[in-house]
DNA sequence: CGACCCATTGAGAGCATTCAACGCGTGTGG
DNA sequence: CCACACGCGTTGAATGCTCTCAATGGGTCG
């Protein structure tokens, strides 16, 4: 922890060094030569950290760039024409925020984080230069926005059949997953977001998210401190997330 | 109709002519010159045209292609690992099958043709290298992948804070507003999908469906017969698509 | 200390699912 | 030509899950 706090410092100070990064492997320059990833790394800007609850983008204002986290969390609250407000995304360290914007070329969500963050920022212009150059960075970018439509479409429908029991299990189980991909435990995490932000996210209210939770500490599933969340039993929990939750006719 | 019939025969007869598709305003190459139109055509392979029911794709095999509708459409089915077979998008003339499967580069679910339908197969490797060369192109085809993660992510965590009535009516609205960026009236059109089909889409029973139709009808909302669907009242339905289905407390 | 947000708990109501049965149209085989 | 199976859509009744509303307690911040 000490350690990780002090590279964060370094890096929003000294500039930020994909080279020397310990999420290399997941972010965008993961399959760029050595020369590449210096001139990728060229192209972002250093940005203040954020603290709790400070936005790192309005929904609405017009879309300039990418940001890859470094470390912290966020989460995207958009807010409809009828005024409701539903968080539609949470961001952990090596993932981007702001690929939803590309197309209306202004940002789909408020970005704020949930917690002291820190983020690269990619100018969208430039980058989209390189991808005409890099063809290697082309493909990456081209799958990382595959594989969020794949991800999203599929886990989304599958939750709309699915209980809240069944919801809150997929949805742990998910968040667990990507703390193991990128090399924390799967076992124990730390979830900064309320229990108001799992409900809108997954939706149910926050009530329904706090019963459940409780049924699964009852039996032996789940640990909570807090915000806290250590999970007891990956495999029945995951047995859990995979029944269907509703005894559902086959179609 | 007919003047529709005789265009498609041709196309699939003498190979298509995106600058004579009756589409292009909507499909990929909308935004390029006239020589980049043409090497964009130069890479579409004919392919014959489907029988109802006949699949496009194999959940699992490799990918290859993208394929652009013409006319007709389509379903994807997607089945999990615990054998449950999940409707994860429909397909009308204009939009693009498989920018879910180029991350994972196997095709993320079945695609069945759900009437007569025909669609111009787009090899992705040579697509790709046309893509570095045309920036236009290039930007065209990440605000398409841009736009179906916006959408997506947004339409689906709607609903799954939704009732039946507003899914449904959610989705005959998209539905609607789909045929009519297409030229096709608004107010009157053919589902030919099944009643279980927008089901699993919607993460409804078929019963439940079929209910919430006659509530609908019986409300003058809506007339149906058979799949054909007219929408009496765009500006209720609308308004019960806003309304938040649940009376739902501000977040 | 009080205001406020967050989480928890309890009780009642509503909505969708489940299960079962029926009608209809189509295609198949005797 | 008819019998039958089958898919699709519809209808009815009962169960059950989740929302709603209300109240409480703990924590933090001004």
């Amino acid at each position: 922890m000490a350690f990780k706090s002090r590279m964060l410092r370094k890096a929003s100070q000294d500039g930020v060094d994909c080279r020397t990064c310990h999420l290399g492997s997941l972010c965008l320059p993961k399959e760029l030569s050595r020369d590449e990833v210096a001139e990728f790394n060229g192209l972002m800007c250093p940005r203040p950290t954020l603290g709790k609850q400070e936005r790192l983008a309005v929904q609405g204002t017009p879309f300039a760039s990418l940001f890859a986290v470094r470390s912290g969390s966020l989460k995207q609250v958009t807010t409809t024409e009828s005024n409701e407000r539903l968080v539609t995304a949470f961001f952990l360290p090596g993932e981007l925020v702001g690929l939803d914007a590309i197309a209306a070329g202004a940002y789909q969500g408020t970005i704020v984080a949930l917690e002291s963050t820190s983020v690269c920022e990619l100018p969208y212009s430039p980058l989209d230069d390189l991808c005409g150059r890099v063809p290697s960075l082309r493909r990456q970018l081209q799958q990382t926005l595959s594989q969020e439509i794949h991800g999203e479409r599929f886990k989304l429908h599958r939750l709309l059949h699915r209980t809240a029991e069944v919801r809150l299990a997929c949805f742990l189980l998910a968040i667990s997953d990507r703390f193991r991909l990128r090399g924390y435990s799967p076992h124990t995490f730390h979830l900064a977001m309320s229990r108001a932000d799992i409900g809108s996210y997954l939706g149910l209210t926050p009530e329904t998210v706090g019963r459940t939770l409780l049924a699964y500490q009852r039996q032996a599933l789940l640990a909570i401190q807090g915000r806290e969340f250590q999970l007891l039993d990956l495999g029945r929990m995951n047995r859990l997330a995979e029944a269907n939750g509703r005894r559902y006719r086959k179609v």
